[in-house]
DNA sequence: AAAATTGTTGCCAGC
DNA sequence: CAACAATTTT
């Protein structure tokens, strides 16, 4: 198949460069709303209609399961688009609607089907259930094809077991929390048990490895990985074997990372030997090969799990040409944004330029000014909650346009969705709460999944002691104990004890048998799993358990709840095993398993389904809507209190708000609070640092008086050089003299010279030009800036 | 062994 | 205030 002439003609010339590139490393700093999912797909869809480059040749990383999806999905309709023309002569969208599924599914089976597209974990975990065979670590720890995905409730509460009981530590001074959490970091930074420990200085520093250590043998014991070792995993594994890297590298040809931004060491890592064999930079070969990523540091918000936006601007020494940004082949730039209207742009464009670390990038407008920005002060967060669900209400009635999908509230915390949810009920008004509380986090639905878990894989004795008595099956906690010690002294796992009838016999006779019948039915099920269908296999086991039943005779309105939910858990089966066989691809318990622990819950947001939607900052990362809702601009809590002191972790906060206002596309309000209720007290708020850095001639002022609010003023804010003269008396004490012309060196960038200096009032802020770099804009407060000679 | 009560801590973000 | 853990009661 050939591409017809007008494949690119939707491009502008810059996202065309980035479309056909060929081979070789390349990096796309794509702005909000510049097009990059576009330049993504497109890019894929040329690789294949016009290199002839072979789909299961290509690995394509995503932020998010939906964005897989989509991605996919997109690359499945312009194939379809591109056949449709050729064999029918027609345009795709004025097929009958049984010619369109024809060639969808063909598109299906030919081209996506053996794409790797999805996310970091999803990928990876993919490969380690083909090799993890092959995997021994530097303790002799082993994992097999089967192993279970802990998630971060199950990870805690082993750490947690190995503080309190097998070391004996004081749970005050090792927080389980922050000790996994430091386990985590450790992880995603590509370290080892005993690496890490060697990075140890201190006492508890070298604990916490002891920590890490003993919890990598509890999740070998019970055949499981957490969320960080799907990637860690394989990146030692690739370290360590060099057929099983050359094997992974030879067949992925064309390599493509979105949100580039928000990857870690680990990833990186990955990514890095995928890409290179592991050889030196002497010995790459790009013929019929490329590394191609996409992002921008402005929109960096996951630092708390790692995430490290040098890498990207690293990818040019690592990788690329390393020339200049106006010389350099391995860069591209996408800066017209196609989403927002100017004055949000502008907005957003104003306040990013507070930010010290960054690429040298502005977003251009490509459409109309649009409206103001309006800016809302409320008493509290319930006048904040009214005044957001009466604008919801009026422009949906005002505005044809506009739907109730066409609305987004974004906040800093899930904590804050509340008042929101109750206006939107009492108004009756369809929402949707992406995040907080997943589905698959149900206590009745981690049961259920601890029973497919344990079936699935029966050396995973975290899930088996969570289902052995539940329901209660007269195995209490005393008979749990005696077989736990009895697996821990012959150095084996819980299962096979339960498994061996004569050791079970030893147990005091009623418990001997409740166990028995356990393990029976665990064993009943373990040998059907390779045959039956997903759907009977599920039944059955859910039927067995003797779960729904139980729920039964409490008979209240809450255990009513759960049986409703373990319908929608059986359907949920039902649904992913019909939508695999459509696409010919094999079903099992595994794959289902596997989507229940990676799945997050931003994939329920369906388009089309009309409701507003309700969300953190860090969710809304890649999505855009009508109407934008940015709520709780306070001090404390946006930007976080935990944030106030560290310039950097500041300057995360700064980029989070940035995202906010860029997933606008009409219209945006901005609201803040004066009191808020705060662990059940009520505390006084002060508006957000970052709505003094928003250009005033743009922001209309609104507050909130009995009939509904009134707009009180545009630009009516004290003069920014006043207010700062009020604000910024804490570290302006040390203000030196920049010149155009001085040369100076930045701790991170390097050196290189003023081009311009920005004074308004206290705060000065200046433009350097960097020998390697190109030009960033720097306050010199808040960086390391040194003038030399 | 299970249920009821009191106490404690936490709201930062998520694959 | 609410979720969760630890503790006491039946």
């Amino acid at each position: 198949m050939k591409p017809t002439s007008n494949f690119l003609s939707h491009l502008n010339p810059s996202q065309r460069r980035a479309v056909e590139h060929f081979c070789g490393p390349l990096l796309v700093v794509a702005g909000a709303g510049s097009g990059k999912t576009r330049a993504l797909t497109y890019r894929i869809a040329n690789l294949i209609l016009q290199h002839k480059v072979d789909p299961e040749n290509i690995l394509a990383v995503t932020f998010t399961n939906k964005a897989a999806r989509e991605m996919k999905e997109r690359i499945q309709k312009l194939f379809a688009e591109q056949m449709a023309m050729q064999e029918y002569g027609e345009k795709y969208d004025l097929l009958p609607e049984f010619d369109q599924g024809k060639l969808r599914s063909r598109v299906y089976r030919t081209v996506i089907k053996d794409m790797w597209c999805g996310t970091f974990h999803s990928l990876f975990s993919r490969i380690l259930r083909l090799d993890i065979d092959k995997y021994v670590d530097e303790n002799g720890r082993k994992w097999e094809k089967n192993f279970s995905i802990f998630d971060d409730s199950d990870a805690q509460s082993l750490v947690k077991e190995i503080v309190t009981k097998q070391m004996n530590l004081d749970d005050k001074k090792f927080d389980p929390k922050s000790v996994r959490y430091a386990i985590g970091n450790a992880k995603n930074q590509g370290f080892s048990p005993k690496e890490f420990a060697i990075e140890q200085p201190n006492y508890r520093g070298k604990i916490i490895a002891e920590v890490y250590s003993a919890y990598q043998d509890k999740l070998a014991g019970n055949n499981a990985l957490d969320f960080d070792d799907l990637i860690l995993i394989p990146t030692r594994l690739f370290q360590q074997n060099e057929k099983v890297l050359d094997y992974w590298h030879r067949k992925f040809h064309h390599i493509l990372v979105d949100e580039y931004q928000d990857t870690n060491r680990t990833q990186y890592e990955i990514i890095r030997l995928l890409s290179t064999n592991d050889e030196g930079k002497k010995s790459w070969n790009w013929d019929n090969r490329s590394t191609f990523v996409v992002g921008d540091a402005d929109q960096s918000i996951y630092s708390f799990r790692q995430a490290d936006f040098t890498i990207l601007l690293g990818f040019q020494d690592e990788f690329g040409d390393g020339l200049e940004d106006d010389n350099t082949r391995t860069m591209v730039k996408l800066e017209e944004n196609y989403r927002s209207c100017e004055n949000i742009l502008e907005v957003a464009n104003q306040l990013i330029e507070n930010n010290t670390q960054r690429i040298d990038k502005i977003l251009k407008p490509t459409r109309a000014a649009g409206e103001e920005i309006c800016l809302f002060k409320a008493d509290d967060e319930v006048v904040e909650a009214d005044f957001v669900i009466n604008q919801i209400r009026k422009l949906e009635e005002e505005n044809p346009d506009l739907d109730w999908g066409s609305f987004s509230i974004l906040y800093r915390t899930n904590a804050q969705s509340r008042p929101f949810e109750d206006l939107l009920v009492k108004y009756q008004v369809p929402y949707n709460v992406v995040g907080g509380f997943r589905f698959y986090d149900r206590k009745e639905i981690k049961d259920i999944l601890a029973y497919l878990k344990a079936i699935q894989n029966p050396s995973d004795a975290v899930n088996i002691q969570r289902i052995i008595n539940t329901p209660r099956r007269g195995i209490g906690k005393s008979t749990i104990d005696t077989l736990v010690r009895a697996s821990q002294e012959l150095g084996t796992n819980l299962w096979e004890i339960l498994n061996d009838e004569t050791s079970v016999n030893t147990l005091a006779g009623r418990a001997a048998k409740s166990v028995n019948n356990f393990a029976g039915i665990i064993k009943k099920w373990q040998a059907e799993i390779e045959t039956m269908p997903v759907t009977e296999l599920v039944a059955g086991i859910i039927e067995d358990s003797g779960y729904v039943q139980d729920l039964h005779t409490q008979g209240t309105d809450e255990a009513e709840d759960r049986i409703q939910n373990i319908q929608a858990l059986y359907n949920a089966v039902s649904e992913f095993q019909e939508e695999n066989q459509e696409n010919e691809e094999s079903v099992t318990l595994q794959k289902f398993l596997e989507k229940t622990s990676l799945s997050s819950d931003l994939d329920k947001l369906k388009e089309g389904d009309a409701a507003v939607s309700l969300m953190t900052l860090h969710a809304s990362k890649g999505l855009e809507f009508p109407v934008v809702f940015l709520v709780g601009l306070e001090q404390g809590l946006f930007p976080n209190y935990r944030s106030m002191q560290d310039p950097a972790a500041l300057e995360e906060e700064r980029r989070l708000c940035y995202v906010g206002i860029t997933r606008a596309q009409e219209r945006l309000f901005i609201s803040h609070a004066r009191e808020r209720r705060l662990y059940g007290s009520r505390e006084p708020a002060m508006r957000s640092q970052f709505l003094d850095e928003l250009p005033e001639d743009l922001v209309a002022n609104h507050h909130q008086t009995r009939q509904g609010y009134v707009k009180i003023s545009t630009g009516s804010l004290p003069k920014r050089s006043d207010r700062n003269a009020f604000t910024s008396n804490t570290q302006s004490d040390v203000i030196q003299n920049w010149q155009v012309g001085d040369a100076v060196i930045h701790k991170t960038f390097g050196e290189g010279e003023i081009t311009h200096v920005f004074d308004a009032g206290s705060k000065t802020s200046v433009a350097i030009k960097f020998t390697n770099l190109g030009t960033k804009i720097i306050d010199p407060r808040v960086a390391q800036l040194q003038k030399i000679n």
